[in-house]
DNA sequence: GAAATCGGTTAAGAAAGTGTTAAGAATTAG
DNA sequence: CTAATTCTTAACACTTTCTTAACCGATTTC
């Protein structure tokens, strides 16, 4: 089920906001503070935020710059034009103002989630797991040592699963780690890095776009 | 820049919003009831939908239901909870009761236009899906593998569904793909996409227009 | 109605892209 | 500084795609 990241100091609404998304089979995250809305981000998979803006430590229109690629709902005492528009326009994706209306609510979540769905990325792919912790790539729950140009061809087409990434794409992409890597490089790279999955698995990972680039197989 | 249809019947709020998102450089495009609506969005290329919801013809919610893969912002005196919420479940993104605040209004547009940019894009037509991410094109669900040239005139196509495209204009299009492709070549690529299309339905997709082009059929 | 043009299909050769390997250059680690 | 690792370059065999050109029927023009 989607989870869904609480911030809000208050007790009472954070609890109350907790059951109406428990009864809806949410899974709910529960933070109550800026820095530790932040320190969750990092660590779990959250599927929307629902924000109030005056926390202690972090407010949240801090958080709201520093959160990318997950939806963030503001719901705030803040009733002022400028709040609600300085939220939005900073990255939030909708806001409401307390007291808020529970259907409405869910009803806002909802389109969220509905726009989302298209957007979603994780580092998960059939057998294939990226840890970006550890900077490591398992398959079947087995490491493979990959250079770190392999390492980052592999992260960006795992980041775009089932997606057509373009040899080009492919090279700004990684284009931090390697100077002057160009196709050629490329499908040295890529048959490197099939080598080494060759030595685990037999199933293909990565499929090549004829003329346009690579993919992760279906 | 980005086009918003506004679609509302009542003239001072319609020439009040359209003096507002001009303003803003954004291009306009009026319409006065739903029907006109899924008429221009059937034609033109349109980013944003405001959307009133008491319209002659085919009042708002029908709209929201027609319409896929645009975001809707609705503007709309019913205050009701029941309305927004249903409004919200049937595919709206957003909500806003008359009288609006003009910047709200503004902020509330840029979140949508900044959410619909990390959006799949997919072009429908008839039982053909062609999706952009993939680069994959589905017929009846089933994909057909086509070569990137191919690819490149069926998304052209698609694009100007039901307008003619001239030869010369499809290869002027597709000419980052292809250097030297004339129309000879085009004919032969047109003739294998159908050939490929025929394997799955014998539907016909794309129609000739003697003399002229080509474009997809009704 | 004959000639010219256009459209659809086919097949073959030309062109472009891919996968792999190996060697030398560049980088990093000890 | 040396050794090990990693990256790029280049060559090759191979596959896929693109263009060319020919053929034929349909349509238009004269």
């Amino acid at each position: 089920m989607k989870s869904i990241l609480i911030v809000e100091d208050d007790m009472y609404i954070h609890n109350l906001i907790k059951e109406i998304l428990e009864n809806e089979k949410y899974t709910v995250i529960d933070s109550y503070s800026g820095t530790e809305a932040l320190r969750v981000l990092d660590k779990e998979k959250v599927d929307l935020v629902l924000l109030d803006l005056m926390l202690p430590g972090l407010n949240g229109e801090e958080v709201i710059k520093r959160v990318k690629d997950i939806p963030i709902i503001v719901i705030s005492a803040k009733v002022s034009m400028d709040s609600k528009v300085q939220a939005l326009l900073n990255g939030a994706n909708d806001y409401l103002t307390k007291p808020f209306n529970k259907d409405e609510l869910l009803a806002r979540i909802k389109v969220q989630l509905r726009i989302s769905k298209n957007v979603n990325k994780k580092l998960e792919y059939k057998d294939m797991i990226l840890d970006e912790d550890k900077h490591t790539v398992y398959i079947k729950n087995k490491s493979i040592s990959l250079t770190k140009t392999e390492y980052a061809i592999l992260k960006q087409l795992l980041l775009n699963a089932e997606q057509v990434v373009t040899k080009s794409r492919l090279l700004e992409l990684i284009s931090d780690y390697t100077l002057d890597c160009d196709e050629n490089s490329l499908k040295v790279h890529i048959s490197n890095i099939r080598r080494k999955i060759r030595n685990i698995t037999d199933e293909e990972y990565i499929e090549s776009v004829w003329g346009i680039g690579f993919k992760m197989c279906n």
